[in-house]
DNA sequence: CATATACATACCGACGGTATGTATATGGGT
DNA sequence: ACCCATATACATACCGTCGGTATGTATATG
């Protein structure tokens, strides 16, 4: 027993099980023996013969998931038909609602519990999602005179930081009233520079959507 | 050589060394056998004598540190000659300028390197420092007509969550010119609750005094 | 002087990672 | 179509280091 045929799909394997524990268990305390075990009948050697770390595997693993969705935001970044303000609005729509995303994220107990994958999805915000995709449309938007700003690298991040982060129910624990009220001090902040970024709709449906810790 | 007559010097002895390392490698590369070594003579026996793990040291390390800024913080939020916007002001100018904590974070290369330390850190924003300094003072904003919002709590989350996490260059890297213009974007967003947090020579002070990275 | 304390020493299983062995799929020559 | 050298896809055995524990021992203390 040796010398697959379809060596990319044990690649897929480990991959998939890996990306469960990660999330399940988080990082630290997925040993490469939990993974093993998930494979059933696989070894070690088979985990290292594809990957050179523990660590490459987590970035691997971390890729394969953001890939698809910073697909979906360049798409929407060179989009030709919609203001600058009408694509923020959509990106923020589509963080609260991408199911893939939101599927794997659901089983993470805690993401403060999981401090690599924190440290991951913070690093991704910061320096990937922003500059690349969030920083340009804002842009639009001053061009565009759908939004008014003097700084939009500067409000590209705020933005970001407060919509992903600061009521990322993933990270810190809120009753549905917490995050509702958060999101209307958001929005009142927003108002600012002429985007209302959500409607009272949206507020509800991200409220029953989330995972939030109900009263 | 043993039965030293002065445990608590060696207690303090690993905290001062643990403190250091932790800071300067991070958490999860300082092994017990790297604070065996910079202590100079002694074995881990003395250190589990002392300690029950690991995770008790760092828990000890970190709230040795917190300890005095939280007595400063509890003394301003019941000082009674002041209104809630002026403790509020002072609490954001004194997180900048407390030099015991700034000379420990500044050796710190990056807290994003950290991930247990900046989890640690948001934890105690988030749970300690809000609630039972940030919150109670707007409170007092609102009775005594110095703060306007609806939402006290939240509003408590976001300034420090802004000021503490966002505009830390500990976290995040930032010019000059970036945290100057995050800041400037920070008290546009505070003047809608009637508070101008930031002055522009603390403004000025919080550029040269912060370790950002220069242009 | 008995005891509790403040360590030192020796040891443990689990961890991430490596070195090496082996069977088989693959591609090139005939 | 067949053979064979080679690269590949693993399995096995092993390594140093990690956090943690069990035990031994000298001395300060009451």
């Amino acid at each position: 027993m040796a010398r697959n045929k379809y060596p990319e799909e044990t690649h897929k394997r480990i991959l998939d099980v890996s990306t469960k524990l990660f999330f399940e268990k988080g990082y630290d305390k997925t040993s490469l023996q939990d993974i093993v075990d998930e494979l059933g009948g696989m070894t070690k050697g088979a985990i290292y013969h594809h990957f050179r770390s523990k660590e490459e595997i987590f970035i691997a693993v971390m890729e394969r998931m953001c890939e698809e969705s910073n697909i979906a935001m360049a798409k929407l970044r060179d989009d030709t038909s919609l203001t600058g303000k009408q694509k923020l609005q959509k990106m923020f729509s589509d963080s609260l609602t991408n199911p893939e995303q939101k599927d794997k994220f659901a089983v993470t107990p805690n993401l403060l519990e999981n401090p690599k994958l924190l440290v991951y999805y913070l690093k991704m915000v910061a320096y990937t999602v922003v500059p690349d995709y969030v920083v340009p449309v804002i842009k639009q938007g001053v061009e565009d005179g759908s939004i008014e700003t003097d700084y939009p690298e500067e409000l590209a991040d705020v933005i970001m930081f407060l919509t992903d982060v600061w009521i990322n129910p993933t990270i810190f624990k809120l009753s549905a009233k917490q995050l509702t009220n958060r999101i209307l001090l958001i929005n009142d902040f927003m108002k600012q520079f002429g985007i209302e970024l959500i409607s009272q709709e949206m507020i509800d449906c991200m409220v029953t959507c989330s995972n939030v810790t109900e009263l």
